[in-house]
DNA sequence: GCCGCTTTGTGACGCAGGTCACAGACCCGC
DNA sequence: GCGGGTCTGTGACCTGCGTCACAAAGCGGC
């Protein structure tokens, strides 16, 4: 894992820039991946902003099925969780850190100054803006989108090649593994895709950006 | 339709009360049943504020099909289509009255005031929070229930009387008509409703919140 | 090499939900 | 009452996706 130091949280987040007096209360906490954040029902500490790394923000079925909402970068802010703060408690979701994450915990009295700067202020109704546009998309694919169209998209978004499990690809779409190994084998059919352990090559990504594209069901 | 007085405007949106330099720039508009508000790819005007009425939102997609994003009822605010003043300009939903509505407009400079206002300010985030909360709860619905139970949960929604014709729950759930017919006559054969033009009558409605409850597909 | 783990492959089977192509039923205006 | 509309009913059929119950790899430790 190529571990650079952290960029500095002003680089990230411009917006804290006219806020030097809360800068030295922010203690960076660096944490390895896959360390839970929160969970449903948890309650929420603070506003988490993270600096370096990803946190994977999913949603847990009764029946054990998984299926991820989005994924924080650093210079976000994980709002699900902080949006416990605001109305009734409970959180609706869990976070999990996808790889090691540098973050830090903006405490809700600290968040309330930092929301009285106009910048910071729009940096967060940006964020809220983001996610809603988001959270609708993931709705209208889950609705009407078939599953071949939406693991080709999750492909193309990691990269050449994708280091993951099927089971894990599952739990992204909210499926079950078993529907991934057969879609993935189609696409290996056709010449889309090569597979090995944990690991798919994307050979063909024309046909998949083809196969992304809107595609009722 | 019962037509009274629309309630005073600080009565359903007390956090203006510290802000009364701007109630003089809020004209009420007064608009019929069906109205539409905004429509994807549209810009969106400055933030509306519902008095009286509904504002339904709802995504349409490719085949024609449409499903409900959620309702914007007196004392709220519309945020998605208020979103896309922060970030990337296009709406991603459309908003049509469902009944005579009375709503008015916050432009975006006289939004930037009044979200210097704290209370206000908690006001809109606490909105947020809630859409945000909705909004997952309909990806985990749409994503692992049946549409028996949702339906179910419309109905439940709905009052004592329904009077929706098939398609329009068809659009609210964002399936087809023969589906919601079919369901509705199985619900009848239980006896869990009575049906006739345009009106389902809840006949058991502790049937129905039991197959509302989540239900795994 | 042996053993136990995780990951993958596979085929049979069921079923919810969508599609199509109708036919009635009801409603209203003329 | 007749003819247009909007609603509703219905049955045959298809298909994506999930379930189950396995078997086989690959990988690592000891």
């Amino acid at each position: 894992m190529p571990d650079t130091d952290a960029p500095s949280l002003l680089t990230l987040y411009p917006a804290m820039g006219s806020l030097p007096e809360l800068l030295p209360r922010l203690n960076l906490v660096r944490v390895p991946a896959g360390t839970p954040l929160f969970r449903e029902h948890g309650t929420c500490q603070g506003f988490p902003m993270v600096l370096q790394g990803e946190v994977r923000v999913s949603r847990s079925a009764a029946n054990g099925r998984e299926l991820e909402l989005y994924r924080v970068l650093p210079g976000e802010m994980c709002l699900v969780s902080s949006a416990g703060l605001f109305a009734g408690q409970p959180l609706t979701a869990h976070g999990v850190t996808t790889t090691d994450t540098t973050l830090t915990l903006l405490s809700p009295p600290d968040f309330q100054v930092a929301m009285a700067d106009p910048g910071f202020r729009n940096f967060v109704l940006g964020l809220f803006a983001l996610r809603m546009a988001d959270l609708t998309s993931l709705i209208e694919a889950v609705a009407f989108q078939r599953l071949d169209s939406r693991l080709a998209a999750t492909l193309l978004g990691h990269g050449q090649q994708v280091r993951a499990t099927h089971q894990a690809l599952a739990d992204e779409l909210g499926t079950v593994r078993e529907i991934v190994t057969r879609l993935l084998h189609r696409f290996e059919r056709d010449g889309i895709v090569e597979l090995s352990r944990e690991c798919i090559t994307i050979c063909n990504s024309a046909a998949l950006r083809n196969l992304a594209a809107l595609q009722t069901r």
